[in-house]
RNA sequence: GGCGGUGUAGCUCAGGUGGUUAGAGCAGCGGUUUCAUAAGCCGCGUGUCGGUGGUUCGAGUCCACCCACCGCCA
């Protein structure tokens, strides 16, 4: 059986999810029910980063506890991803204690391979990045990223030796061409393993007479480790590391999806960290570009940032999921506003899709009693048909293992199209009003249904709620099981006649332009 | 400063190794149909393919330089 780990990124409990936090995340469950629907063992993994001197500070401010904010923030990023459907296995934090104990151990290992040793440090500290500054990150004497004037600091911290792992790593990615997708990224991290790009030592621990919110470092009781060494291993946490029965099968399928920001960490330490602690590294990395909102950078200080519970309120969470996965091209930044949401909803999901799936059900009432009729008259326009729909099915399982989400579903609606103009051109309505008409009749509804049916199977991944309604109302169990993912030479023509079908109400509803403010 | 990316119709973008009149979707306009969610279907684009110069019988497609924007690194 072919196995599937993917994996988010774990969220930083200090900010509230937002669009880029979601959007990673529908990658990831969309990767996740796409292989469980191809039959695929699979485990998708979500969760916190919970540590650090950020989270201490805030919670000083509110005159509580760093383990108080993290559960509520925590809590508020599981309770959205429950809301919207996301499919994880497994929410992680990084307080949970089977990984506080990963962290140790790891950390021990590391330490006892001879990867970290201990440094005394002096310079600019800014709190906000949680990191010393160098004179770039500087403008007019404050921190870039966070406006605040950093604080002279001096101290001891111990360092991962990142350096000793620049040359094999470097080896590595060159030998391993999609080890980091798409490859603008990969040639940024191999930019950044260049000899003379200056790469160094990161620092993974904090002073405890500074910084208590964090894991021990089992080796010296006076410091705590970094976030950045201690939310990376969470990945292995997941799924059981280090004596679950199945973990080395699942880790040598790891797919971990990150947006731009982190490559870094990703690329480079991750790698690094694993090859220390005697892991062989993740299969691969896939890093997505930013979303701009409105043609502009996200941020707290516009207060831009897209919530998706309010999203999903006002266009239903399939729709804004369709938009992003449709929009934004795996890799390159994209821009998010509502116009062009309701734009893209209503001219594919309405107009065409939803269109399409209400006038084969309405004819199947009218002309066929209501119930799937047979196809008893196949003849080549039903069979340009069921080759269109191989043709759909080819083209989504290649755009999903590329990470081409806006193809498949461009390949899916555009099978839908294809549907709706079989049925203008064979036009039951007239059909209907011929004598001895309905074995045509019954034909070409029956081929618009099936039609249906392999369309709700390849869009099951993306639009979960959908999709199973979609089934519903052809008359079928609403639901996607197992393995049933249309390959290329699945059976055209599993859909069972007589079945009655359960017209509702509109799946897609056309979207009445909603007063932006 | 170094490395890399992007710049093609109003919008979003396709256009491996150069070759008939540069394409798609959306939006817009016109027509048509009625099974359907004022949806569907059909038709309609004279685009300096960022600029200049070059290689070539022939260049969005290769080369050089330049401009704009972006990213990474310093």
């Amino acid at each position: 059986m072919n196995r599937f780990y993917v994996t988010t990124p774990i969220y930083y409990v200090n900010d509230v999810p937002h669009i880029g936090h979601c959007f990673t995340t529908i990658v990831a469950d969309t990767l996740a029910r796409y292989h469980r629907l191809a039959g695929d063992e699979t485990f998708f993994l979500t969760g916190t980063d919970e540590h650090g001197e950020k989270i201490a500070e805030a919670a000083a401010l509110r005159d509580t506890t760093p383990q108080a904010v993290a559960d509520e923030y925590s809590q508020r990023f599981r309770a959205t991803w429950e809301a919207l459907g996301f499919s994880f296995d497994r929410f992680i934090r990084t307080t949970d204690p089977d990984h506080v104990r990963n962290v140790q151990a790891v950390l021990t290992r590391v330490h006892e391979a001879g990867d970290i040793d201990f440094r005394e440090y002096e310079g600019l500290y800014c709190v906000g990045c949680e990191r010393f500054l160098t004179d770039r990150d500087l403008v007019d004497g404050r921190c870039a990223d966070h406006e605040r004037a950093p604080e002279p600091r001096r101290e001891g911290n111990y360092f991962f030796r990142l350096t000793r792992y620049r040359e094999w790593l470097a080896e590595y990615i060159r030998a391993h061409p999609d080890f980091i997708r798409p490859e603008r990224y990969r040639n940024e991290a191999l930019a950044m393993l260049r000899e003379d790009s200056g790469l160094e030592d990161f620092s993974i621990s904090r002073p405890k007479s500074r910084v208590t919110w964090g894991i021990e470092l089992p080796f010296d009781p006076d410091h705590v480790c970094y976030v950045w060494f201690d939310a990376l291993i969470n990945y292995l946490t997941g799924i059981g590391y280090p004596d679950a029965p199945d973990f080395d099968a699942l880790w040598g399928a790891t797919q971990h999806v990150i947006a731009k920001d982190i490559l870094k960490q990703h690329a480079l330490f991750w790698p690094a960290m694993l090859r220390s602690m005697g892991l062989p590294p993740f299969r691969h990395l896939n890093v997505h570009g930013y979303w701009s909102v409105d043609g502009r950078k996200i941020s707290k200080s516009l207060g831009n940032a897209v919530d998706p519970l309010l999203m999903r309120e006002r266009y239903g969470f399939d729709a804004f999921r369709y938009f992003l996965l449709r929009e934004m091209v795996f890799g390159v930044d994209a821009n998010f506003t509502e116009e062009a949401l309701v734009t893209r909803a209503n001219a594919d999901l309405a107009n065409n899709l939803g269109n399409l799936l209400n006038r084969t059900l309405n004819m199947t009432e009218r002309f066929a009693g209501g119930a799937v009729p047979s196809a008893v008259a196949v003849g080549a326009p039903e069979a340009e048909v069921e080759a269109g729909a191989r043709r759909a099915a080819t083209a989504v399982h290649g755009a999903v293992a590329e990470f081409k989400f806006h193809d498949a579903l461009a390949a899916i609606v555009a099978f839908a199209s294809d549907v709706n103009r079989y049925l203008d051109a064979r036009a039951p309505w007239k059909q209907a009003k011929r004598e001895g008409g309905t074995a045509a009749v019954h034909t070409t509804l029956y081929t618009a249904a099936e039609s249906l049916r392999w369309i709700a199977l390849l869009l099951a991944p993306f639009l979960p709620e959908a999709a199973p309604r979609i089934l519903a109302q052809l008359g079928l169990a609403a639901s996607v099981a197992p393995g049933s993912l249309p390959r290329e030479d699945a059976r055209w023509g599993a859909l069972a006649a007589g079945a009655p079908i359960a017209r509702g109400a509109p799946l897609f509803p056309r979207i009445e332009r909603a007063d932006p403010r």
